[in-house]
DNA sequence: TACCTCCTTGTAAGCGCTTACAAAACTGCT
DNA sequence: AGCAGTTTTGTAAGCGCTTACAAGGAGGTA
């Protein structure tokens, strides 16, 4: 770890300053700190003056090797573009907070890894550890997992690390279904890769598994990334084949609105042409015409529950290995259904 | 400070038992850890051998105590909701990793505030703080500003804290006279609440300004908060008095979608019967339809000028006390300028 | 072989806090 | 006034690491 050389020494005060100033003893400045204990009123009194006086901040370091925690939870994520992220961080950051941890954030490199080192240095200030899975390779991972509580948060599963996530395979089923069964689509085509994420490969069984229900035989998914510029390219290849289809299910809806989008440009209508849904339910989903036929998925609630989950085990209480919270599709006007009145996506 | 009580103390392996396997002192293992001083490389691999077999993770409280820094800074926003926090976050977050901090979170509660309590904790561990205006009470932030770096970040002014922003005035001015010198708008109302935020405020300004140097008085802003809900509010208050304007200047882009939603819904067509703006340059913006005519923040410059400049002060360097960044006007379909051919908005 | 220089490595103190144990002070009763 | 019980407060060790200073070893030269 390399900190600033020639730093200036903290010239604030300490225990030490402030037991001097209030006349007592730091054992005492300590108890009136942390509110254990008892002190008396009197005692207390001068204490806080001293501390009011000196601006005395505890050190948080010095405090987590004496109690030997460090009272703060690490999360690693690829990034915070989209609000997926975004909304699984502020349940995670709400739900430490309650449990009064801090939060430590890492966030991936451009190419959405996290080096090993970078890795160690956020596990070393940290009492447990939520990754993205697949950002942080599996052995340091495993190695992390041997020594402090550690979890996956959906993306790619760490064998031998336990993971949290949201459901995909039955809601893909149900939203393929409805585009088969409620709007007589006939071809639709899968827009995202089942090799990058766990995720998506979930979202693309749920797919398959709805038209080999139906004896039809899923073709070959349009393989692109999940962002905007992955849905252009995706209609690109899409209309060079003569856009052989009559719904697009996306794998997220960045890459459904920029499919939309550039649809639009090349003269087919959604969802007149053909359908379009994504899976997210971000808020531009919302606000676009047609509304987006989407998943909406519970993104806060399981940053929460990784939250209450790690502080659970650092505190040295067993908990379920792993857990899927349930997702729903919403329906709008992107496969053909009527826009809801007021969007009623959840808020 | 409450931490877990009973929790299992780590058994994990420390420097002791890492040096003891390895059979050599405790400094020869921190040398070998920090890649400070020279090792001979026999040394080295006995040293990180034993670090492996024993899973040896370094212990970040330990190393600060010992180095009187935390390496870390923090960062307390209000919330993630909308792109502009998130988008904050990463580019302090980048920059903090580049220098080889860690960064501690903390968002404000639901009330946008976050206690002194809470701030206290936060500030005890890093070197230095960055708050966003407004969610933390000024003399919490002056008492912490008196010990460590401390910068605000936008949002309100604290007098005697230093606070870096990007610029409002100039841009609103240019995107008011915009609307009235190209598109021939006579009666823009502006969308927002002034007394809300410095932000707010300065936007105001710039829309004013723009007006009243052309001999028009400005009326009064339709006073409402930044939520989408907000933007459903205005309309409705609006549509009540007879809808008295053909341009809304909003004071974000969350609530010029939802206002441009909620008129269309009411059967009044942007840019047709009249021109809606916003502010932030969200990706939602970019895909409505029509565009949304907008200004676009540098907000991942802000952040990672923020981290940059927090570190810069802790390594005991003198730095510029405030900073402005530049904004930009995009135009887009709402105002009743053309669509960009794609969007040209900057990615 | 002895001495000098340089490199590698060990020793030991301290960073700022917590808290078990014990000492001191306080209160109430005889 | 003295004693017993309780409450408040002080003492001192330790948490896991860093690193200044010094010791020990290696290498080269006379």
């Amino acid at each position: 770890m390399v900190a600033s050389s020639a730093a200036p020494v903290p010239a604030g005060a300490t225990i030490y300053s402030v037991a001097e100033a209030a006349g007592v003893s730091i054992a005492t400045v300590s108890r009136v700190v942390q509110g254990s204990a008892a002190v008396s009123e009197r005692t207390r009194d001068k204490v806080l003056a001293a501390i009011q006086h000196l601006d005395y901040t505890p050190h948080a370091a010095a405090r987590s090797l004496a109690v030997r925690q460090h009272e703060a939870l690490g999360l690693v994520l690829p990034e915070l573009d989209g609000p997926y992220f975004s909304e699984l961080l502020m349940g995670f950051e709400e739900a430490a907070a309650e449990d009064g941890l801090s939060v430590l954030l890492s966030l991936a490199d451009h190419d959405r890894t996290l080096s090993v080192e970078r890795f160690t240095r956020l596990a070393a200030g940290v009492d447990g550890i939520a990754v993205l899975g697949g950002i942080v390779p599996d052995e340091a991972l495993r190695r992390t997992a041997r020594t402090k509580p550690l979890l996956v948060v959906a993306g790619a599963q760490t064998p031998g690390v336990d993971r949290l996530t949201a459901e995909n395979v039955t809601s893909s089923t149900e939203l393929t279904a409805h585009l088969l069964d409620d709007h007589g689509r006939s071809r639709p085509v899968f827009v995202g890769d089942p090799d990058i994420a766990p995720d998506v490969r979930e979202r693309h069984v749920g797919f398959v598994r709805a038209l080999e229900a139906r004896g039809v035989e899923a073709g070959e998914p349009v393989r692109v990334g999940l962002r905007e510029a992955d849905g252009v390219v995706a209609v690109e290849r899409l209309l060079a084949d003569g856009l052989p289809t009559d719904a697009l299910v996306c794998a997220n809806d960045e890459i459904a609105l920029a499919v939309t989008d550039r649809l639009a440009a090349a003269g087919h209508r959604v969802p007149d042409d053909l359908a379009v849904t994504g899976w997210d339910d971000i808020m531009a989903a919302r606000y676009v015409r047609p509304g987006l036929t989407t998943v909406q998925q519970p993104v806060r609630e399981l940053g929460a529950l990784v939250a209450r989950r790690l502080h659970a085990r650092v505190s040295g209480l067993a908990t379920e290995p792993s857990a899927v919270l349930a997702t729903r599709v919403v329906r709008r006007g992107s496969c053909g259904c009527p826009e809801p009145g007021r969007d009623a996506g959840p808020r």
